[in-house]
DNA sequence: TAATTTAACTTGTATATACAAGATGTTTTT
DNA sequence: AAAAACATCTTGTATATACAAGTTAAATTA
């Protein structure tokens, strides 16, 4: 026996919509079959659609229009998610490369963490890695990040080098963040720092530390991240 | 004739219960009357009640338990509001002050502004105002803020000092932050803001460029703002 | 007493329907 | 030809109802 059998209509609604808007097949500012329209293909009633509809409006996948319709938005780059930007115009993605210098491993969590753990995830522990981004083949920026060690099937063997984490995990784990919280300072760069982004350490950088709540409240992301903005700089929506 | 006579009724239950949160009536933890209590209050039915709960919970003022209720939710700092934090634990409000450089005054945009604006938005012109904020009696942030020019009716003279811009938005004009974008570098102080926050200019700064968009689709914030960041630190949530 | 069942509450999902009101193009009138 | 009226789309608000499913405490049973 499954576990999860009934699916919902609203929910099958969203995930269908969702998924064609993704796909591309719907584009910014088309307009997504009207509630009748959607009543009639899925043999239900408005309120039902409505609900969904709702739900698509509310995590911005659409704008709606009294009389008008539903329009599809601008793809959201996703909530709490940097990007570095060069100050010169257009760092097109391709002048983006990652590597790796510690692959996600179980661990315990550090002692005298930067935010306070609830019991739950202090006791399963955590996944630990770390990433140095370069932009045209620059150190740029380095990050580490620990995220709470629930059951992600593969996740460890996953390339965290050419594709965001916030990507494998939307795709592969239906997880997306919610929420978070992040703290910046302005300092100058320390012995290791200064060694991995190739700078003197009288250069100012960015030091941010973030918690990021996802949709599956077992799961959290905490990052510390050191950037040199002297040619780039940080960018996040909210 | 008045304008708007039609007050929705699902638009009265989310307002009478924002304004029970915000009183402090309801506290955080606590159960709101259930659905079916509500449809006797207003005399209606679940399906309007629950547009407004469901309003209530989007907006993070309530969270929903299947079985349970609606639990009030912890006092959202508000979108995009940034605090400034002490390093040492527990800085409270009483030590933060506010001088206004600039006070409110409607002006053009400036040349060359660090954001794009629309035409409507260029249009209209700005109203700009400038703020240094001290903790302990230290100057910490230097802020400039451009907002754009819509009627709010005695906007200049309210007092910057003492609350922050988005709670008089929002207690006077119903402006909330609905999301925005930021972008963020550590740099060295200039003459100007090293003289303004008493460092050196070698002193390493958060520098932060803001564009934030309220529920008014007319009126948009944006600011600029030098941090120093030794014994303090910036923080956000989203 | 302790475990189980039941009842009574809660919110979640869904159907069926009605009319209001915004958007838009067509038809009629002036 | 221009303006007004209309028809027909769209989404918005609302009523009335039904049953499913999570939560909790009381009642029953072992």
């Amino acid at each position: 026996m499954s576990k999860k059998e009934v699916v919902h209509l609203y929910k099958k609604v969203i995930e269908d919509l969702k998924s064609l808007i993704e796909k591309g097949e719907y584009k910014k500012g088309d307009l997504l079959p009207s509630e009748n329209d959607l009543c009639k293909s899925y043999d239900t009633t408005r309120v039902t659609i409505r609900q969904a509809l709702s739900a698509l409006a509310n995590q911005g996948y659409i704008t709606r229009k009294h009389g008008k319709g539903s329009i599809v938005s601008e793809p959201k780059t996703g909530l709490g998610i940097l990007s570095l930007s060069g100050v010169t115009a257009g760092v097109g993605d391709q002048k983006l490369t990652t590597s790796i210098l510690q692959k996600p491993i179980k661990r315990e969590w550090p002692d005298n963490f930067f935010y306070k753990l609830d019991e739950r995830e202090s006791d399963a522990g955590c996944i630990f890695f770390s990433r140095l981004r370069f932009i045209n083949s620059v150190p740029v920026l380095y990050e580490e990040t620990h995220i709470t060690n629930i059951d992600l099937p593969h996740f460890s063997s996953r390339n965290l080098e050419n594709r965001s984490l916030f990507k494998i995990l939307k795709d592969n784990y239906k997880i997306e963040v919610k929420e978070g919280e992040q703290k910046i300072w302005a300092i100058h760069a320390d012995k290791n720092i200064s060694a991995l982004l190739n700078i003197k350490t009288t250069h100012p950088i960015v030091h941010m530390k973030r918690r990021l709540q996802t949709n599956n409240k077992e799961l959290r992301i905490y990052s510390s991240l050191y950037c040199n903005t002297e040619e780039n700089f940080l960018q996040d929506s909210f």
